[in-house]
DNA sequence: CATGAATGAGCTTTCATTCAT
DNA sequence: AATGAATGAAAGCTCATTCAT
């Protein structure tokens, strides 16, 4: 087997597959070809073919929690931007296509979309809450604000790519610390 | 025959179907049960299956664009959170989880969802202007608070009965009222 | 379709393949190249294959209950006999066998085997005591004799095609009614 | 390795399995869990599956030929009686259960169950003989009340568990024995 | 001997679609 | 327009068997 072996092909090509033509879409015996591994070989690393997204989720997508955040009192812009630089999410391109696509799928996928997106929040919040140490008080205002930010980040992430808008993240930074401020 | 023509129970039956299975794992057979009409019956109105999907996007999502916004100077606030208090979108809960769901299957589909977010757009930066209308020199301001309450009212349409996350599209329409304030 | 509409084929079919090779070991696939239908029609009248099975078990196997018996009175033996000249069961001979072979296979199999077996003891219980009006005293006997005639008949017709061994029915009435005289 | 060697946790496994589901419902895969041995096991003990049945069957079962009958002259019915007392038949139930469901799918299990047929018969046949020295000239009769005796005893292995149904084997002796008095 | 990954034919079942009526 | 039987390709999955290690 010139690369990786068999079990990481089938999961190398279901990753490219269900991030391009979704999981329902994409028959095992097409995994298989572009995998060349026989159909059969599918079966014995992953019973049902519902396995095989799980297999995926639960190895190829992680989600940071409690990484600390690289907060700069008294610059909550720069800090948002900081966060916008990545999603606490180590996942390739493919797989956070599958996230967003097959949340409906399978509960384990949107168990972790659904994580991500509280990590987002949580991030999000202390990093105001550091970059603006007096403002702690408001805790709701900040509360707001973190999911604000949230879902622009989700939004870019998911659908600018169906829509073709974008939306860039540094401004809407700067939006918030203004609002903040 | 009891609710409507066979066509209409057809169409009643898939909006309930792909929204909860989605479209791919729907059977045709499935929906002609729903709609009690004999499955044949089904590619009479609709010659392919994605027909089906195709007809109840055109026939029953309407993205209403440049009807009036309910502005009043002054009270961004105000405008914005009216703004929240719907979508441009006449579709039913069943047919907005299909268009978010299914944006991936179909073009027309991501065509008007696409739509939908730009008409958001638009109406939030054109609702802005209004309100303050001494803002209208930072269009770039604008353009960018706009696409945020895009963006929030979208993620509150899709990704929060996924992830279960809440957000106020109020307090959020607070916020970017006093950033730019 | 020359010879009966295909659902009758397909049983025809199975009725055939289920008698000679047993019902695990027959492929849908086979029942259908024999039936001449294509393999799917076998599903769109029997949603799983297990339905063949039990369809063929009710449809043709038919446990007569409850005729009445042909007793002479004080002919035990020859009233026995007659007994023995058909089970009280209206099934080709590849359903007997069915009935037989795959008892284990599914419930309804073996009800309609444990409905036959109640039937023959019944018969050849209400047949002794008409032919014996003064053996009614003695009830156990009479039930003993008509549990060894039901089960040598039941022998007959089962173990008998597998061993290579034969009984001689009318033999074994002239014994019973020897032994109960 | 805990109790046996692993030929030996095969058979036992295979025993259990086929006993409760039948040969062809039985995938080795299944059989090597339970024996707790990897699957390429059996094929080097057994190289087919149906090997696993034959030697079960060969090392198994013990049809026990030529015996001396527990014969008591001028007392047929306890002489019966005795023989009822169990099968000529050295066998686990489950390898019981095993000779009767699978007579169908190989050569060797039919000819095993033929021959405890044949065993019981002649035993039956001996041991009226010597019960009854007096109706030796009777053979015929004898052969009939041997084989009733015979099928009474297959039926209570076999189709009484199927069907619920009992029969006391010690009751028939006796009627036998009476219909020979 | 022992192992479990590998194989591929074949299984039951699904399903969009067609078509005679 | 209405019907449901018919079709067959393809789906997910099973499984006895092989084989390199």
């Amino acid at each position: 087997m010139s690369i990786g072996d068999a079990r990481t092909r089938i999961l190398d090509a279901a990753e490219e597959l269900f991030a391009g033509s979704g999981y329902e879409a994409t028959p095992t015996a097409v995994i298989a070809r572009l995998a060349q591994v026989p159909k059969g070989l599918i079966f014995h690393y992953f019973p049902r073919k519902i396995d095989v997204l799980v297999a995926l989720v639960d190895e190829r997508t992680l989600v940071e929690e409690g990484r600390e955040v690289d907060a700069v009192p008294g610059d909550p812009a720069g800090t948002l931007a900081r966060l916008a630089r990545g999603l606490p999410l180590r996942a390739s391109p493919a797989m956070r296509r599958i996230l967003f696509r097959e949340a409906d799928t399978h509960g384990s996928v949107k168990e972790r979309l659904g994580r991500l997106n509280g990590e987002l929040i949580r991030r999000a919040r202390f990093a105001l809450e550091l970059a603006l140490p007096g403002a702690r008080g408001d805790a709701a205002r900040l509360e707001v604000a973190a999911a604000t930010f949230a879902a622009v980040l989700l939004y870019q992430e998911n659908l600018c790519q169906l829509t073709g808008h974008q939306i860039d993240p540094d401004a809407v930074a700067e939006l918030i610390a203004h609002a903040l401020g």
